[in-house]
DNA sequence: ATACACTATTGCAATATGCAACTATTTTAT
DNA sequence: ATAAAATAGTTGCATATTGCAATAGTGTAT
């Protein structure tokens, strides 16, 4: 029987974590001068070397069209390139530009000081503790996905 | 010192973490016939009695502007009410209707039992200690404001 | 009384969004 | 082999969201 003490906490927690998190990357991105999507977007095109429009806007649950805007702003930028898939040429084949590979390290860079300030913050016999139950936290939203 | 593996892992899972309840939050938004900034407007004023706009604005790190259409538009959809705080006749000081209520209520309703859902699939000696470290990690984040 | 500070709203322009229609390409069925 | 169906991506369109700047109204301090 769960505690129904622990239930309102834990939604709280959540609430406060991603209300602030969502704060921290709107401004992270806006430091770049690029908006948060296009963000989103240079770090999943990073952290693969390649990928189609439509698992990115899987990935990233946006409508196709929205995505292929957003990709269109990064090419005009110079930050992304399009390039059609040989062996099936219905798929665009998007990668960063050497320039977008510059502001996806900046941002991963950013990124991992961020987090490493924060790890840091928490007792050092807690870090451990922290992860794990990030993990089965991630676990268990994994195992009951909405709707 | 800290371990770099696991500040990549913490990355990885905040990001994971924000990533699926941004998707949970739209969809459950979607849900009740009302748009996101709408749905996190509603719990907002719910959860206070009464709120100010600038406060409100402040809560979701929103313009004032944009709060203010926000409110609006659940104005027009008969869930919230504004009314000028006679002690302050500068404040608008911001209601749920009967109407709002009920959809803050059906929020609140859902919301916990989705995470009753997600508390009880973690097991059972783990749950204090999953809390703790949200709270750990909160805390950690507080500190550590971006910017 | 006057200047200043604060709250909220609106004009405006830029941006983002999703649905539906469309093109281009590949796969499947007959 | 050819027609039909499926798939990936783009664009038209209408709408919604966003923030800055300007404005109106209210309270405060000198």
């Amino acid at each position: 029987m769960t505690n129904t003490n622990n239930i309102q906490q834990l939604r709280e927690l959540v609430k406060t974590l991603v209300r602030n998190l969502g704060i921290l990357e709107k401004s992270e991105a806006s430091c770049c001068g690029i908006t948060l999507g296009q963000c989103h977007a240079i770090v999943e095109i990073g952290s693969r070397k390649t990928i189609s429009l439509n698992d990115l806007a899987e990935v990233l649950n946006l409508d196709n069209s929205t995505m292929s805007r957003t990709v269109n702003n990064l090419v005009n930028q110079n930050l992304a390139q399009r390039e059609i898939d040989p062996s099936d040429r219905r798929y665009v084949k998007i990668k960063l530009t050497k320039e977008g590979e510059e502001s996806f390290h900046s941002i991963e860079d950013s990124m991992a000081q961020y987090f490493e300030t924060v790890l840091e913050s928490i007792a050092n016999d807690k870090r451990d503790q922290v992860i794990e139950s990030l993990q089965l936290l991630v676990k268990a939203i994994n195992n009951n996905k909405c709707c």
